[in-house]
DNA sequence: ATATTCGTCAACCAAATGGTTGAATATGCA
DNA sequence: TGCATATTCAACCATTTGGTTGACGAATAT
């Protein structure tokens, strides 16, 4: 039983979630801009980076006031692995793959 | 927004489910098999196959009595190419692989 | 010095999750 | 027919999840 994979899945199963880290792959971010286009408070987005973090997908670090958050794509590594031992996907449609982040941000 | 990427990230989360799928690997299975190893009741793992039916992850077909359970591997290829945008991993380690495959099969 | 900004904490809430048990349904067997 | 097997359903329960608000501490700006 892996605790990495039940808490990286879970974090991944929450949009709020997934669409913060599309939006760490363009840049690092303060909290208080990640939480900028939600429309819940910031504490809740406090408590996702919190899960974020827990599940090694991002780390933060604090330099002044403002929290920076980082992706770490490498956490996603063990899942992405065990799911690719059980098919194999055919070749990406990247177009459509672009089309769907976008659809992820703005979700 | 993606209600797949939601429910087959939360269907992977849970160990019983992803163990599940894991002995779905080797041959089709009825419900009851399916239970046999766990330790828990027949409902509890009926609610967890119908968690990964609504995800896709697998489809039940009943022939009399028994409700076969069959593997759908192609279901994860979302989840999966979103994973992979995130990071590029590192070559698997193959051997590494199989003893968590393992593991989780024992988990 | 004081006000403002950044972020978390604590308490709370509703809904979802993962489990239980016992009854119900449907099929197969003797 | 009558019994056993396969599976789900319904009601229930404890815990977790995802959100809220208001207060708070730390750092910055005026």
């Amino acid at each position: 039983m892996s605790q990495t994979l039940d808490t990286v899945f879970a974090a991944l199963a929450d949009p709020t979630r997934r669409a913060i880290l599309t939006m760490l792959l363009e840049d690092d971010m303060a909290v208080t801009d990640v939480a900028d286009p939600f429309e819940m408070s910031l504490a809740a987005v406090s408590k996702h980076l919190v899960i974020l973090s827990k599940a090694g997908l991002i780390t933060q670090e604090k330099r002044g006031r403002v929290k920076w958050c980082k992706i770490e794509p490498n956490a996603m590594k063990e899942a992405s692995v065990w799911m690719q031992s059980f098919g194999k996907f055919e070749e990406l449609d990247m177009d459509a793959f672009e089309r769907f982040l976008e659809a992820e941000l703005e979700g």
